[in-house]
DNA sequence: CATGGGATTGACT
DNA sequence: GTCAATCCCATGC
């Protein structure tokens, strides 16, 4: 991936994410969902303006935005759309491809379906920690690679939020059993739609 | 300074 | 199906 990429209208990055690789030391997965988060819109964590915890967001795209979530969980996202504007993919799940071994070292599990079938699970997989809020997916420890196929998309609404529940901007590859939800009715998706 | 609320997960009824 | 764990951050007094 380079920079242009990232750049572009945060709904458009979700969905050509979804069929890429995400890559950290030993370990990558191919990315089965994802869902995008933009300023415009309440659910957003760059929604409040820029504070601290929003830097990333608002900085230039193609780097790591990660946060902790419920206390507990690590979440991944990829900082998109031109830098002052704050939006993130969030990437919500993975087929494990590389280091399955180390995988389930970390997870503590074996089955290959539940290592990364959640967006706090694939950070606990990969080893991403907090710490690498802020990385470089251009050539830093953190990369999100060309996939091998274009899956078929399904796209629905988010998961997991109170706010702007009504747009569908989350993404995933058809049939994949490591998405973190089952999908009610899937419906296949056409296009996104950029907020104004 | 006190408080409320999560972009979740795993264990339990 | 329900629910607690756990902590950072934004907000309000």
């Amino acid at each position: 991936m380079n920079r242009a990429f990232y750049e572009r209208g945060v709904v458009d990055v979700a969905r050509d994410l979804v069929g890429c690789v995400l890559r950290h030391g030993e370990t990558a997965g191919t990315i089965v969902e994802t869902e995008a988060y933009h300023e415009t819109e309440p659910a957003c964590h760059a929604f409040v303006g820029l504070t601290e915890r929003t830097r990333i967001l608002f900085g230039p795209p193609a780097r790591a935005y990660v946060y902790r979530s419920y206390g507990i969980h690590a979440l991944f996202n990829a900082v998109c759309e031109d830098e002052g504007v704050g939006a993130a993919v969030l990437i919500r799940a993975l087929e494990p491809l590389e280091g399955i071994d180390l995988m389930r070292e970390r997870r503590g599990l074996t089955r290959p379906e539940d290592l990364c079938s959640g967006p706090g699970k694939l950070a606990q997989a990969l080893g991403i920690e907090l710490h690498h809020n802020g990385s470089d997916l251009l050539g830093g420890p953190i990369a999100i690679e060309p996939g091998s196929e274009s899956p078929e998309l399904i796209a629905g609404p988010r998961i997991g939020i109170t706010k702007a529940a009504e747009l569908p901007w989350r993404f995933s590859a058809a049939g994949s059993r490591s998405v973190s939800r089952p999908w009610p009715k899937a419906q296949p998706s056409t296009r996104g739609q950029t907020p104004a």
